[in-house]
DNA sequence: CGATTGACGCAGA
DNA sequence: ATCTGCGCCAATC
C-alpha cells in the first residue's frame, strides 16, 4: 500500500534539480491539502531512511525552517549547488523555483 | 493499541 | 510588516 508517505516521497523524489517544493504543496499532490506537517514529520524522521532530496523542500515562504543548523546551512549550500539562488534574508523565489507539477498535469 | 511527534500553514491581533 | 496561537493528519515510538 502506498501511505502518504511513500507518496510524498515519490513526489519529492520527482522534483528535478534547481526547483524547490513547499511543504503545503507536497502534501496536496500527496493527497492531503492540510498534511503538511505530516510531510515535514517524514522528512524529520524518514530523510535518513530514504534517499530523499529534502534539500528540495522549503516552506511555503521558500524559507529554509530546519530546527538543526547544520541541516539548514547543507540545505542551503545544496540548493546554490543546483543553482538555486537565494536572496540575502535566505528566501528563495518561489515563482520561479517552485516546481509545479499541477500546471504540467493537464 | 495509545500518545507523541513534527523541517507547516494560515488567521487573527 | 511582525508575532502568537490553533488546527491538521498520518507515521512513529
Amino acid at each position: 500500500m502506498q501511505t502518504f508517505t511513500e507518496t510524498a516521497i515519490t513526489i519529492i523524489r520527482n522534483v528535478p534539480p534547481g526547483k524547490v517544493m513547499t511543504y503545503g504543496q507536497i502534501a496536496r499532490q500527496a493527497g492531503s491539502p492540510r498534511g503538511a506537517r505530516q510531510v515535514a514529520r517524514l522528512l524529520h524522521s524518514m530523510s535518513s531512511k530514504y534517499d530523499l532530496p529534502w534539500h528540495r523542500i522549503v516552506n511555503a515562504q521558500g524559507k529554509i525552517v530546519l530546527s538543526d543548523e547544520e541541516g539548514r546551512y547543507t540545505q542551503h549550500a545544496l540548493l546554490e549547488a543546483e543553482g538555486v539562488k537565494i536572496g540575502l534574508n535566505g528566501q528563495i523565489d518561489l515563482e520561479i523555483y517552485r516546481y509545479n507539477p499541477d500546471e504540467l498535469r493537464s
